[in-house]
DNA sequence: ACTTAGATTTCGCCG
DNA sequence: CGGCGAAGTCTAAGT
């Protein structure tokens, strides 16, 4: 890895042209080809990047960097006026970095209702993950006590969109006479408000799902039905 | 900005827990508060990271990074077990980084079409940009040569939810019973094949544009209607 | 403070 | 390779 103190301006042009006036950065150039422009504030985003594959090119004063992106190139030309710092490291095998392993995101959530859909309903039976319509993917398919089919879909958060993706789905089920009573669930972690009162009107029903109570490290902590 | 290149395994908790197995790695720590874990590779994302307000503490061999978020609290805590290399730049004010100048997005496609709103349908006039709804603007407002009403949503890519928003736009246009029979037409540079599917469901005419046609740089492919 | 919508969204999966 | 959906999306703007 290559880090480049320098006073330096930036043109991108490619998926739209973008031009960065002259400025102390850091320019960060990766062992696969990734060249990074960040400042020294805003954090998370650089202020231009261009990902791999590319072709970089440096002459004194300037580096471009090319990508082939379909029919077009995109373009990135840092002209350096000042340079405070040029380091590199070498940072071992490009594959040396083992991954990031994420816990508690929404394919977790799928596999635990999955495995416990009573938690979407009352005597829910799961039919099938990923039921295929020919939008997408429905994320549950059970069917409930009276043998009714219900499609449940998933959520970290959900919001409007969830709802209408729901909705959609739906349309798209119910067009098929046997499915044509389909209900619809939504189950999230956390529903909004606004979310909550288009699922109503649509006659959509809410669950909220505690990740911690599904894996039976938590008591819920009310009991619906309570003796 | 500190620049650390060091051997060091990463946790996050929060929205989410994730474990970073230990390796070597770049901690970027900007002066707004702004903390990135990156590796040799995968260009523009960083592995970690934690967005500023934020509270940092360092011990030897310890870096803990702390953000209230909520009534939680996010948490990045590097171990660090080796250090490569350690640097501090002084990059000047915060705001001194004159801001980025782009040109092409969506705000543009939407000047260039109010402008030219013919490119949206034979006869189109202008009636209004960011016609307001209850339940946000929409892009374009128009009248045919009928003098029919005619919203159009403008987007550089549009997926499926830009139809899902048309739609919503649509249904609070076509309460007031002046605007019952007003069309929607759907203007993108490109547009995805499901989306022409959803918006054909729903009686909404899609229209790709070019961005450099509309600005003249360039002549249209072919011309409809040729003589 | 919260919500909405754009982004050079990026990224990963699956066809 | 393209399409589609999730993301600790992030970020800026409006209310």
């Amino acid at each position: 890895m290559r880090l480049i103190v320098a006073r330096c301006d930036v043109r991108y042009s490619g998926r739209l042209n973008a031009l960065l006036p002259e400025a102390l950065r850091l320019i960060m150039v990766k062992a696969d080809g990734s060249v990074l422009v960040h400042a020294d504030a805003g954090g998370y985003k650089p202020l231009n990047w261009m990902t791999p594959p590319t072709v970089i090119e440096e002459t004194p004063g300037r580096v471009v960097v090319r990508k082939r992106a379909g029919a077009s190139e995109d373009r990135l030309e840092i002209s350096i006026a000042e340079i405070l710092s040029d380091v590199s490291h070498d940072m071992g095998a490009p594959d040396g970095d083992a991954g990031l392993e994420k816990d508690g995101v929404e394919a977790h959530l799928q596999e635990l209702l999955a495995g416990q859909p009573e938690w979407c309903g009352e005597g829910f039976r799961l039919v099938r993950r990923e039921w295929p319509t020919d939008i997408g993917p429905v994320d549950l398919m059970c069917q409930d006590l009276d043998e009714e089919w219900v499609a449940v879909e998933i959520k970290r958060v959900a919001g409007i969109e969830a709802v209408e993706q729901l909705t959609r789905y739906l349309e798209r089920i119910r067009c098929d006479p046997a499915f044509s009573a389909c209900r619809g669930v939504l189950a999230a972690q956390a529903i909004k408000p606004q979310a909550r009162v288009l699922a109503q009107a649509r006659g959509i029903e809410c669950i909220e799902v505690d990740l911690a109570v599904l894996r039976g490290e938590r008591q819920p902590e009310l009991t619906l039905f309570a003796a």
